[in-house]
DNA sequence: GATGCCGGATTGGTATACCGATGTGGTGGG
DNA sequence: CCCACCACATCGGTATACCAATCCGGCATC
């Protein structure tokens, strides 16, 4: 078990590595990306990049137009369906948590958050602060749930990127997430379904807001 | 564009050929699997095999306990959890539908879903009917909701393959289906919703009796 | 006879060679 | 000077060779 993921930890790895490389702009939105330019850019061979490439494409991070690739760029409209649909999923998911969370369970993500919230690095952060979601649709029972809004949180996360500077954010964010999970503990169902969808609204924003500020160090095909 | 697609063909033909030989428990739930045996029984090589094993471990259809892959057992407390999340997103995207649905998109559907009743291959057919309600989310113009939909057709796919035999069932899925679009053109959102509800919970029903009819088919390991 | 160990067969992961298609830049002709 | 055309570079798709890890079976030993 210790070894067992010795393999996967290299593909793993240069997923996570190309993720990071979209994430914080190193590779820019809009720009052409060709396979054999990144196994020489990662030092890997092509067929774990082809693998990458095809999660990333799941992902939304990486888009193809007709035979080749490119690195997605923001799509205002897309948020837009993104939070959209995540409204749909997410009350009925903390509904769900409301009613069959164990308090083991829900113990288990407060000291998450807390962890998160003392930790400093942005990355671990923004990595923390998404997962936060998904452990709440875990609660739900429901894998399509859970999936599906691993998927919402994926196709946010370079937004979302964009806007984790402000420790004020932050501070915003945590005082949130503790309060849904309050409300989820209590069996508020409906009250931590308004506490999402209140949550969502001002993600939205701040989503919004970032990408209108990072305009300008995008190209012009990189905000759709 | 005519031949644009000619690469592409050979590997989307691969999937759907894997694809239809696990539908048809050519391939049997729970049966470990290799790449390199898929590699001599479908004449291909393994890169494409790898390929379209990622898409269907996306899809449900195969599993990987540790380093191999299996064909995905019925799972029925999955198809529990893809009903009751269809059963969250689909009513939220016929209401959007009703209310942003233009008449020749509305009208394409009926052609597509009658020209499909008149088409008696149980592949044609089982294509047309999962396709359905992936247009009826197209038309509430949110992508996210639409490959949601797609993808909880997609992991129900193999239990209506088992029960897409009977006549009857066909004419009633093409009633449901004709009074959904119904409702949708009259702009009836909440209708629309309560008939989609309805129709789901038929075919839980119909899917559910078709897995407990086939389950001596399958084996001990085909059926979780 | 049971058990433990070792060796070969098989697995998935990776690297690489080859192919046909596509797009592009340079050159020659109009 | 402009346009058409051809050669070449490059792309993604495919096939295949190689590697390390793992699994299984048989043999030797206790």
């Amino acid at each position: 078990m210790i070894a067992e993921t010795a393999h996967q930890t290299e593909e793993r790895d240069l997923l996570s590595r190309l993720r990071f490389a979209i994430l914080s702009l190193d590779l820019v939105p809009g720009e052409a990306i060709s396979e054999r330019a990144l196994e020489q850019q990662f030092e890997v061979s092509r067929t774990p990049i082809r693998e990458a490439l095809l999660h990333l494409l799941r992902d939304g991070l990486v888009v193809r137009d007709g035979r080749s690739y490119a690195i997605a760029p923001f799509d205002i409209a897309e948020i837009d369906e993104v939070f959209a649909f995540r409204d749909i999923i997410e009350p009925e998911a903390v509904r769900l948590a409301a009613k069959l969370a164990r308090p083991d369970e829900i113990a288990a993500i407060r000291s998450s958050i807390n962890l998160s919230h003392d930790e400093f690095t942005p990355e671990r952060w923004l990595e923390m602060g998404l997962d936060f979601h998904v452990r709440c649709a875990q609660l739900s029972r429901n894998r399509c749930l859970v999936t599906a809004m691993q998927d919402v949180t994926l196709r946010t996360l370079r937004a979302r990127w964009l806007s984790f500077a402000s420790e004020e954010g932050r501070k915003t964010t945590h005082r949130e997430h503790t309060e849904i999970l309050d409300l989820i503990e209590a069996g508020d169902a409906e009250g931590a379904a308004r506490a999402v969808l209140a949550h969502s609204a001002a993600v939205r924003r701040e989503v919004l807001q970032a990408i209108e500020n990072a305009r300008r160090f995008i190209g012009r095909r990189g905000v759709v």
